[in-house]
DNA sequence: GTCTATATTCAGATAGAC
DNA sequence: GTCTATCTGAATATAGAC
């Protein structure tokens, strides 16, 4: 993490093979045998390095989510900086949630489309070690931009906010983990056939509209605690 | 399929077993041995009846969707019958589709909450087989509700459509999948602690009004082709 | 750090008696 | 249709030479 190598020795090899092999066929669908092929090192390297598949999983993430999650929590900060202690838009909130994971599959160095879909894709893991996992990593980032939508959306209830926020969380996630998954169901091939940075961008025009659009949507009547709500007008939010 | 036994037999014991098991594990996840312990038969019962793993898997899914793909059709001939020629709103469409869906969560002879979370992990499993099964069993039924889409909403471009046609399949898997998993990475519980019943119905009045405010969201101005679109008043559409 | 060889476990599938 | 017993292959992991 911290030694002054410029290789792209064994061990990274091994942490980029696994990467886009397991984004390709999943964490149980992937063997060891595959990664240390992909990676053309022997198959002991992996338990030399990692100590075990599991570990390995967790490395592969950590070393890109540890940039996200200092990422996510610094655009934050200098929102509510720049705020002066009023709320933030919920436009902006989500600018800088979303638009920092997008920015990532622009850039080859930080994981690019590859590391956007994995990511995606294992969300949906059931292995109970990955939801651990991602439940440790996530937690302090989720809850800060928690309260900040709190904050945002006064009038909305913070169970509905939740709800919500697991909702765009979902789009998204299918959003960067399709390219090829959801669009057999669909039978379209949309133009996102190519790899590189041109796909995140285009996800992030097509993309944040939606999640913007469903997250100020009108409350379902039954929510209405105080005074009624209109069902054709959307909850007011900048 | 269309034998005159009324009892609940090997064959349906098995298919029950592996609907739990696979939507708990994941196909990977789940073995053979998993599965007819569970169901309580012997382990060669699973290839005797139905041959193989893979075959096991498509004849779990089939014996749902089969249902479900009837229902989804007949629920949007109804609504064209009753339109006349015109165009449908899209909250109706919406409305038979995704709720189509969710009426299976409300009832357990349709699979119940089980197969709805099944089918929200599975859509977004990477193997071959899976992904082309689906390809299979959606493509009338989605070919036949994108249709309705595209003349609902006459002004925005098919692909954008398209877009979050995918969209909101993904909120939605994410809904009826993440009843522990994404509840895990935001930290939060909702109330969704039940199995039953009345999960499909909260989710029904969290979840639809959020799609529907995604697919109604201003298009991202790039899109717009013929005359300038305000980025804050919504597409019109019912 | 890297390799060969292997230990151990578990997977899906099947043969053949009943 | 159901069972026992087993085949065959592949998985993760490790011991120990270099």
């Amino acid at each position: 993490m911290s030694e002054p190598k410029p290789l792209p020795d064994t061990r990274e090899r091994i942490l980029d093979a696994a990467e886009r092999l397991f984004m390709e066929s999943g964490y149980e669908g992937t063997s060891m045998r595959m990664i240390t092929g992909e990676a053309e090192v022997n198959l002991a390297a992996v338990n030399y390095h990692f100590g075990s598949k599991e570990a390995l999983l967790r490395e592969v993430f950590r070393r890109r989510l540890s940039w996200l999650n200092r990422e996510r929590l610094s655009a934050l900060n200098e929102l509510e900086e720049k705020a002066n202690g009023e709320p933030l838009k919920p436009s902006a909130i989500l600018e800088a949630f979303f638009g920092t994971l997008l920015r990532m599959g622009t850039d080859e160095a930080l994981g690019g489309m590859t590391f956007l879909r994995l990511l995606g894709r294992t969300l949906t893991e059931p292995a109970d070690f990955i939801r651990a996992f991602f439940a440790g990593e996530y937690a302090e980032v989720v809850e800060r931009y928690k309260r900040a939508l709190f904050r945002a959306l006064p009038e909305v209830p913070h169970e509905e906010i939740i709800w919500r926020f697991h909702l765009m969380l979902g789009a998204m996630s299918y959003a960067i983990a399709g390219t090829d998954a959801l669009q057999i169901v669909t039978g379209c091939e949309l133009d996102m056939n190519n790899e590189g940075p041109d796909a995140a961008r285009q996800l992030a025009e097509r993309v944040m509209p939606f999640l913007l659009g469903g997250l100020r949507a009108p409350l379902p009547p039954f929510q209405v605690s105080k005074e009624q709500q209109s069902t054709t007008e959307p909850t007011k939010a900048a």
